[in-house]
DNA sequence: GCCAACGTTGGC
DNA sequence: GCCAACGTTGGC
């Protein structure tokens, strides 16, 4: 099992919106950068992912989601009308991945950037890195258990 | 709203 | 293949 870290808008997907139904599933797609892409394409069935709402007001990790599906072409890069549309995508070569969480957990308080600047275990970590802007990050167990630590 | 960081695009 | 221009991300 592998452990991830995804950002979101929470105005366009939060935690809550897995909590709300927690039996259900929710696609994760839209990623357009190929770095992070890829890292879609390592992620198996079971990961755990850190979801970290950003551009808001709490800034910081809300929780914990599971990965319930391999990568899959992301069904919005072939819709016109979706803000995600990629014109040089194609059902035989699509270029962009989707993938499918499920809730696990919501933290009582959002996990602030602040706190997880002064812990040592992310000192590597390129989330707390200035100018980071990627929206998929892998996080190592000692990562894991070093943010999950907090959490108590 | 500002602006630094940085990925992407496109002309050469 | 270089690199300037441009667009987007994301904290503040």
């Amino acid at each position: 099992m592998a452990y991830w870290l995804m950002k979101t808008e929470p105005d366009e997907c939060s935690i809550d919106d897995f909590a709300a139904s927690p039996a259900t599933t929710i696609r994760w797609d839209g990623v357009r950068n190929y770095q992070a892409r890829n890292f879609i394409r390592d992620m198996e069935i079971g990961d755990r992912v850190f979801i970290y709402h950003s551009s808001c007001k709490k800034i910081g990790i809300a929780g914990v989601v599971e990965v319930t599906t391999p990568a899959y072409p992301d069904p919005t890069q072939f819709n016109p009308e979706s803000p995600y549309y990629d014109p040089k995508s194609t059902q035989d070569k699509p270029r962009w991945d989707a993938i499918d969480l499920r809730f696990v957990s919501k933290f009582d308080n959002v996990l602030s950037l602040d706190k997880l600047k002064n812990l040592t275990a992310l000192s590597e970590n390129p989330l707390i890195r200035m100018g980071n802007r990627l929206s998929v990050i892998p996080f190592t167990e000692s990562e894991w258990r070093g943010v999950s630590n907090l959490i108590k």
